[in-house]
RNA sequence: GGGGGCGUGGCGGAAUGGUAGACGCUGCGGACUUAAAAUCCGUUGAGAUUAAUCCCUCGUGUGGGUUCAAGUCCCACCGCCCCCA
């Protein structure tokens, strides 16, 4: 007999096994719950990593076990596909972006089929397939109908040499061009938006209902929304018959204000200049436009403005305070004017510090000082002062009634602001969705109707990375008649961030071979919400918000009845590896090159640091799912990616646990081949190997169940499997029937976590369906009834004695036995009991206290 | 700087306020073998003590607190990680 089973032809038989059956298509039965497991779908690069391996088996496990459960589950996979990448193939190596894409979408498609992931292929999405775009188009349509999409001039990163404008993540952390090299430049073009700030209320209060998800993550969505409730407050410009807007929080320091701020993109910059600051005021914002949003607010810098000469008046007060230009004010942001409250704010207090501008304390503590002179910014509430009619007024009641004052006599009025802005989607890149939009000179921005959806991509493109937009090059696709008027007119050529594209398709899953629409309200109605989505943190913001986001104003506009789209969220933790790192020269070395038990460089013989961190190529620690499959077979990589961290928590690769999984399973595969010849003798008066074997069985049922519940815990579900396992090997009754019931459902338990050698030693049992087909074991309460059990006891609460006792004992008599122990006798010896502490079926407990 | 999270054996990690260290890895000792691999058995927090692996003391980052009882709850501190700036 083989001592290690063969996991390659095991695997590849029974999804072949799988796949004929159709196992792993949708459930359509209705009497059967739904239940919508997904997994954040990849972006095709080509290969799948550990990363994914891990995400994809989660939800695996989960799909399996709501199947083996009576649920109906709607399981699907798809691809994130369109994207920058693809572009860089057909820049660097001449392919086109599609031809790149599909081929690496169909061979992660195999490596998927690997994992044995019960995954329903039958409704795959490709996010750069025209059956897809289409609806994407169709939907920001829906948005532009909606008013929910407009354009306006935006800064973008500009590259001055490549004449070519840069996704974010080409400039660099020094804000130079990944490709030319260039500084890159922020250049003002006209942008498409999305209007997701008027959902920001919404989207704030709903975070409440997602009582499935991380608090950590509502809590990443709540700083991201950033609500803030003020006042909007209007400063009159000495001789213009204009105002200069600012939101603060702080209307309560207002009487504090010594100057204001405009960003310096302002359109009121030029206007409030003095003559003779144009030239400086010039040179700077020039100055400024070359600088990086991050560069001008990071805090450690510091903060550059320079005087306009201008002045406008607190209406308030009715003095003049000079008007400023400086970096730390955006225009995108708020109004794009800050007033200046040094003594009130920490920043504007080092504004003012370097710029030798006044500071007036309008705040101060109860027992503090009007006329201290001030070595930081009083940020904390107080008592108003140098506020005319507020002096002595509590500054929070001083807010809403700074406030009142302004509105009454039309200075300004309370209002709510969000840090969250408008969503940019435009790209100025070729490999995206195009915005179904037709410029007219005489109609202006016409849609394109249904009818000509989808607006394709066309096909023979040539790259060079260089100039606008391949689109744009392109005269026969940009060239059309306006559908309103059939005058010539020209094709929008920006296509859609690809947030856009992964922002609806968990809906598209459920009717996802539909051409004739988006989805069917009865498919929609039937699968959503999605009952379970697992996937990275990294996506806690951005995708998990544009994703509620979409899911409201769908809503909104009657495609769908949710408010919200995920209903559970697993964010699982990184997958890392072993590093090391040559700490003097700062560079990786592959761990084949380093002795592990004394890690040196092997060019310098330097020691080296050894850590855990992200399996990425640059560092030399990936370890590729390929191998670990061609090794010991996905069941085994499986196993060990559940069972070594919380799916949570991050986790570390280590080969050593790999091999321990590994043996694992082949401890189940001997324990069945070690059981198939046996005929199990009749039932009869069950003995106490065969109660306590009982106990054991039912005991893992109960355990695993309660671990797949809610907060899934795989990583004890697989400990709980090896315990039923070991006592199988220990248990001395083969031919017992209770023997045989825990065979059965140690491989009815592990179906889910490793479905192939589950499914393959179910056969060699001799049972013919599939192992997957099993509904999922109820624990017998008999079965786990114990007749003793033991019990602690304790004295002053330090454990004494552990007896045996009977399961049905009264308190009083736990008490009694507790007593009887002759172990805690020396500890009751002349000590009084003041107190006894009974928990049935935990302990006992004695207080004492030195007895006379 | 603000917000959040985490700190448990040599390692990953278990522990509804109630036996700390489940399960696994590593190490050590042994069996089988000509030998190895594979497999199996035993052992593996620290200390003291012993004929004994009984028993005992200490132990969940540090210091305090609440409680009959604290890894778990509260306060302060230290360290690490994440998000925002």
């Amino acid at each position: 007999m083989e001592s290690r089973y063969q996991a390659a032809a095991i695997e590849s038989k029974w999804q072949q096994f799988w796949a004929d059956q159709g196992l792993d298509r949708t459930g359509d039965d209705p009497q059967k719950p739904k239940f919508y497991a997904l997994s954040m779908f990849p972006y095709p690069s080509g290969n799948l990593h550990m990363g994914h391996v891990r995400n994809y088996v989660i939800t695996d496990v989960i799909a399996r076990q709501k199947r083996m459960q009576g649920y109906r589950v709607l399981h699907p996979m798809g691809w994130d596909a369109f994207g920058l990448p693809a572009e860089n193939a057909a820049i660097d190596r001449g392919i086109p972006p599609a031809t790149w894409t599909l081929q690496n979408i169909a061979q992660m498609r195999e490596q998927l089929k690997e994992l044995g992931l019960s995954i329903d292929w039958d409704r795959e999405v490709t996010t750069c397939a025209p059956d897809y775009y289409r609806w994407t188009q169709w939907l920001f349509l829906q948005f532009l109908d909606g008013g929910l999409a407009y354009q306006r001039e935006a800064a973008v990163n500009w590259d001055p040499i490549d004449q070519t404008v840069l996704a974010n993540e080409q400039v660099d952390s020094e804000g130079k061009s990944w490709r030319s090299g260039a500084k890159v430049e922020r250049k003002l073009l006209r942008q498409w938006f999305l209007k997701i700030t008027d959902y920001a209320e919404a989207l704030l209060q709903d975070l409440d209902k997602l009582t499935g998800w991380p608090e950590r993550v509502k809590l990443m969505q709540e700083n991201w929304i950033g609500k803030s409730v003020g006042a909007y407050l209007e400063f009159p410009i000495v001789g213009l018959d204009e105002k200069i807007a600012v939101f603060t929080t702080r209307p309560d320091t207002v009487y504090g204000v010594t100057y204001l701020v405009l960003a310096p993109e302002h359109p009121l910059t030029a206007q409030v200049t003095r003559g003779d600051r144009t030239a400086a005021v010039a040179q700077f914002v020039s100055e400024i436009a070359q600088t990086s949003e991050q560069d001008r607010t990071a805090e450690d810098k510091p903060k550059r403005g320079i005087p306009t000469g201008g002045m406008a008046i607190n209406p308030f007060t009715g003095e003049e305070v000079p008007i400023w230009i400086a970096d730390y004010v955006l225009y995108e942001y708020g109004t794009g004017a800050v007033m200046g409250v040094p003594a009130h704010d920490q920043r504007d207090f080092a504004f003012a510090t370097q710029n030798d501008l006044a500071i007036k304390t309008v705040i101060i503590p109860t027992d503090g000082d009007a006329d201290a002179v001030l070595d930081q910014a009083y940020t904390e509430p107080g008592l108003m002062v140098n506020s005319g009619s507020f002096d002595g007024t509590d500054s929070l009641t001083g807010k809403t009634k700074i406030i009142e004052y302004a509105e009454a006599q039309g200075y300004g009025k309370a209002r709510i602001q969000y840090r969250l802005r408008d969503w940019l989607i435009s790209r100025q890149r070729y490999w995206g969705c195009p915005i179904p939009v037709i410029h007219c000179p005489s109609c202006g921005t016409v849609p394109v109707p249904d009818a000509d959806l989808p607006v394709k991509l066309p096909e023979q493109v040539t790259f060079s990375g260089r100039g606008p937009s391949p689109l744009a090059k392109m005269e026969d696709w940009v060239n059309v008649p306006c559908p309103s008027c059939g005058e010539p007119a020209k094709r929008e050529t920006d296509t859609m961030d690809t947030f856009i594209d992964s922002s609806w398709y968990f809906l598209r899953y459920a009717d996802a071979r539909n051409d004739q629409a988006v989805f069917t309200p009865e498919a929609a109605e039937n699968w959503l919400a999605v009952d379970q989505y697992v996937g990275g943190i990294e996506h806690a913001i951005l995708h998990l918000l544009y994703s509620r986001f979409f899911t409201k104003v769908l809503r909104d506009r009657h495609l769908i009845t949710i408010d919200e789209p995920f209903k559970r969220l697993l964010t699982q933790g990184m997958v890392q590896a072993l590093t090391y790192k040559n700490p003097v020269t700062g560079k990786y070395i592959p761990a084949d090159q380093v002795d592990s038990t004394n890690p040196q460089d092997p060019e310098t013989g330097e020691p080296l640091e050894a850590f855990y961190e992200k399996m990425s190529k640059s560092k030399y620690n990936g370890v590729d799912p390929k191998a670990v499959l061609g090794k010991y077979g996905a069941d085994t990589a499986r196993m060990f990616i559940l069972f070594k961290a919380p799916p949570e928590k991050d986790l570390e690769w280590d080969d050593a646990d790999v091999e321990g999984q590994f043996r694992f399973l082949n401890r189940v595969w001997r324990l069945v081949q070690g059981y198939k010849e046996v005929a199990p003798a009749k039932a009869g008066e069950l003995t106490k190997t065969e109660k306590e074997l009982r106990r054991a069985i039912h005991g893992a049922i109960a355990a695993i169940s309660e671990d797949l519940e809610g907060d899934y815990q795989f990583n004890t579900a697989v400990s709980e499997l090896m315990k039923l396992s070991n006592a199988l090997g220990d248990a001395d009754c083969l031919t017992s029937p209770v023997y045989q019931e825990g065979i059965h459902t140690l491989l009815i338990l592990l179906a889910p976590f490793a479905p192939h050698l589950a499914e393959e030693l179910w056969h060699e049992l001799g049972q013919t369906g599939s192992i997957h087909q099993q509904a999922w074991p109820v624990a017998d309460p008999q079965a786990l009834a114990v007749d003793e059990i033991p019990l602690v006891v304790q004295v002053m609460g330090k454990k004494r004695d552990l007896i045996q006792v009977p399961t049905s004992a009264t308190k009083a008599e736990l008490e009694a036995y507790a007593r009887s122990s002759a172990k805690i006798q020396p500890y009751l010896e002349g000590q009084v009991v003041k107190k006894v502490i009974v928990v049935p079926g935990k302990l006992v407990n004695f207080v004492v206290a030195p007895g006379s």
